[in-house]
DNA sequence: CTGAAAGCGCTTACAG
DNA sequence: CTGAAAGCGCTTACAG
C-alpha cells in the first residue's frame, strides 16, 4: 500500500497541502482557525499520517540527522553510556543519532555531510581545522571538542575535576605522598592528560607535593614496574590515583603478588565504576559519573544550536551533580 | 556557496541530466560511449560533485540508512565492539548505520521507518511479529534475529559453540564434574541460555554428567554462595565455566576470600577476553571472538538483501574460526 | 546512443 | 484566513 502523504491528509481535511504543513507545523503567526487546525490534526492521525525525511529534507537542504564524529578512543564503558543516552535523548525531540567512528582513515568527512546533510555535526573531539571551515562553507552549524577542557560547560563533565576529586579525597584520608598511575596510551590522551592536570592542581592548592607520575600499560608487568617505583624511593608514595578503573584493577592485583596491603601499605582510587570494580578483594573506590546527566545537557545544546524549543525536561543537573565519589575499601 | 547537483555536472561536461546518471550510477545496458563516460566521470570529479541522499531517497522511496534495531542488552564490551565494526564495514559499502537502542517505551517503531525509509532493517533480537508485519507492508527488507540460535550463520557467531568450547577445554584436561555460572539477568537470556545449552549438550556428548548449574548475580555475596553450592555438594564439581568473563571474575574473587585454589580446587573458564580478565590473579582463560570477522559476514548479508553487490573482502572467515581458546592460568 | 519531462513529498513566498 | 504553484535533487519511462 502507498505512503500517506501530506496531500492526502489534506484532501481528506477539505484543505490544501498548504495548511496542512502549517498545523503540523505549529506556525502560529499564520492564525488558523482553531476549528481548521483541529480537523487538520484529527485527519493526520487518523490516517497515520507520517512526514517523509526526505522529502521535507530535499526542500528545507537539511535532514533531521545529528552527526557525531567520535574520534578514535578506545572502547570504554563509560563512553558507550553516554554515547546511547545522548542518542536516547535525541530521539525523544526527533532527531536521529548518528556516529561516525573517525579513525582518519575513512571517506572524507566532507563527503559525508554533503551525503548527508546533517541538522548539527557534533564532535567529541577538536575536528581538524579543514573539516570545520567546509562546514561553515556548507552552513551546518558546529558542536566543536565536546569532551576537551575547553568546552566542559556543554556537557557539564570535566575530567580535570575528576583527577581533582581524586586528590581531594586522598587528602582527606590523611595521605600527603601521592603517586598518579597515567596510561601510556595516545588515544586515551584527551582524558588523561586533564585528568593529571586537575589531580596536579589539587596538591598544589593543597599545599602537597605533585604527584609521583608513571605511565603505564594494561599488563602486570607494567603495574609491577609502577609500584617499585612508587614504594622504594626516598619518600615513598601511600596513595595511588589512577587513571581508570582499570588501570587500578592492575595496580590492586600488582599488590596482592607483592604482598602490599591495600589500603594500608597503599591507598587506591580509580575513576569510572566499572561493573568489575565492586567485585574486586578489597572493593575498589572509584568516581562515578552520572553520564545520562552529561549527555542531556548536550541535548539541550544541540536543540539550541538548531533553534528547536528546550527540551521537556526542565532539570538539567548543574555541573557540579555529575561526578560522585564511590567510597569502598582501597582508601 | 550552493551545492554541485548532477545539472551542473550535465552542463559542465555538456550531456543531459540523464546521461550523468547513467553513467554515475554505473548502468551498463543502455550502452553510453567510452568517451561519454570519462568526460562525465572526470566533470563530475572536477566539480567535487557528491550526490544528495534526499534526493535519491525522496525518488527511490528508500534511503541509504540500515536501522539496526537493538533490545535492551546490557552494554557488553563485545557487542560494542560487533557493533562499530559492522557501521566501518557498512560505510565502505556506501550504507549509514544507524542502531536503535529500543527499550520497549520509545517511539512506535512503525513511525520510524516511515519517517527514514531504511533501505533494510537488520534487528539484533527477535522483532515483534507486529512490527515484522509493518516491515513487509512498507516493503523494507527485515533480517531478523541476528543473534538468535537459528542464525548464526549471518555472523558465524555461534552462542552455542562458545558454551560447547568452554566444556571441551574442561573436559580436555581432566575435568568430569563441571559447574556451570548462569547469569541471573532477563536481558542477557538472548546470550545465556544458548551458551548454557552449548555446554549441556557437550557434557551429554562426551558422556559426562549434566553440568551443575548455578545462577548468580554480579556481586560477591552471590558469588560466595555459588562456590559453596559447588563445592559442599555430594559430588563436588572441580571446574567452572561461567558465562562471561565478568561472572568468572566473581567467582575467581570468592576463591580467594575463602581460601579455595584456583585452578588445583577448582578451574575456571570465562568468556568475552574483557582487557581486565589478562591483569586478574590468576590470569583468566577465556574465549576470544573475531567480532571484526563475525561483522563482515553479516555485512555480505545485508549486501546482498538489497540487491548490492558482494563486498570487496574475497575472504569471510568461517563459522569456526569466530571463535577463539584463550588459555591462561585459571585451567 | 542521448535528452526532455515527470514526479517522489515536502515547505514557503506569493497571491487572493 | 486559505490555496495554487514552484522547486529542492534525483532517477527513469518514454521518445527520438
Amino acid at each position: 500500500m502507498p505512503r500517506v502523504t501530506s496531500k492526502d491528509v489534506a484532501r481528506e481535511a477539505g484543505v490544501s497541502q498548504t495548511t496542512v504543513s502549517f498545523v503540523l507545523n505549529g506556525r502560529e503567526e499564520h492564525g488558523l482557525s482553531a476549528e481548521t487546525r483541529r480537523r487538520v490534526l484529527e485527519t493526520a492521525k487518523r490516517l497515520g499520517y507520517v512526514p517523509s525525511g526526505a522529502g521535507r529534507a530535499l526542500r528545507k537542504g537539511r535532514s533531521n540527522v545529528v552527526l557525531c564524529v567520535v574520534p578514535d578512543f578506545p572502547v570504554a564503558e563509560a563512553m558507550e553510556q553516554f554515547k546511547l543516552a545522548l542518542g536516547r535523548s535525541l530521539s525523544e525531540a526527533g532527531y536521529t543519532c548518528v556516529y561516525l567512528h573517525h579513525d582518519g582513515t575513512a571517506t572524507p568527512l566532507a563527503e559525508l555531510w554533503q551525503h548527508v546533510q546533517p541538522a548539527v555535526v557534533v564532535s567529541f573531539g577538536s575536528l581538524p581545522s579543514a573539516d570545520a571551515q567546509s562546514l561553515r562553507g556548507a552552513e551546518i552549524p558546529l558542536l566543536d571538542g565536546v569532551f576537551t577542557p575547553d568546552n566542559t560547560r556543554l556537557t557539564g563533565l570535566s575530567q580535570q575535576d575528576i583527577g581533582r576529586l581524586q586528590i581531594e579525597h586522598l587528602a582527606a584520608r590523611g595521605h600527603r605522598h601521592i603517586g598518579y598511575a597515567a596510561l601510556d596510551d595516545p588515544r586515551e590522551r584527551p582524558f588523561s592528560l586533564p585528568r593529571l592536570r586537575g589531580a596536579t592542581l589539587a596538591c598544589d592548592d593543597l599545599g602537597l607535593p605533585a604527584p609521583q607520575v608513571v605511565s603505564m600499560r594494561y599488563s602486570r608487568a607494567s603495574a609491577r614496574d609502577a609500584v617499585a617505583e612508587w614504594t622504594q624511593g626516598a619518600t615513598p608514595v601511600t596513595a595511588v590515583a589512577a587513571f581508570n578503573d582499570l588501570l587500578a584493577l592492575a595496580v590492586l592485583a600488582s599488590c596482592r603478588t607483592q604482598h602490599i596491603d591495600v589500603p594500608d601499605d597503599l591507598a587506591l582510587i580509580g575513576v569510572d565504576d566499572l561493573p568489575v570494580s565492586s567485585l574486586a578483594v578489597p572493593a575498589l573506590t572509584t568516581i562515578g559519573m552520572d553520564l545520562t546527566g552529561a549527555a542531556d545537557n548536550l541535548t539541550a545544546g544541540i536543540l539550541s544550536t538548531v533553534g528547536a524549543p528546550a527540551p521537556a525536561a526542565p532539570c538539567r543537573p548543574a555541573a557540579g551533580d555529575i561526578l560522585t565519589l564511590i567510597h569502598r575499601e582501597t582508601t
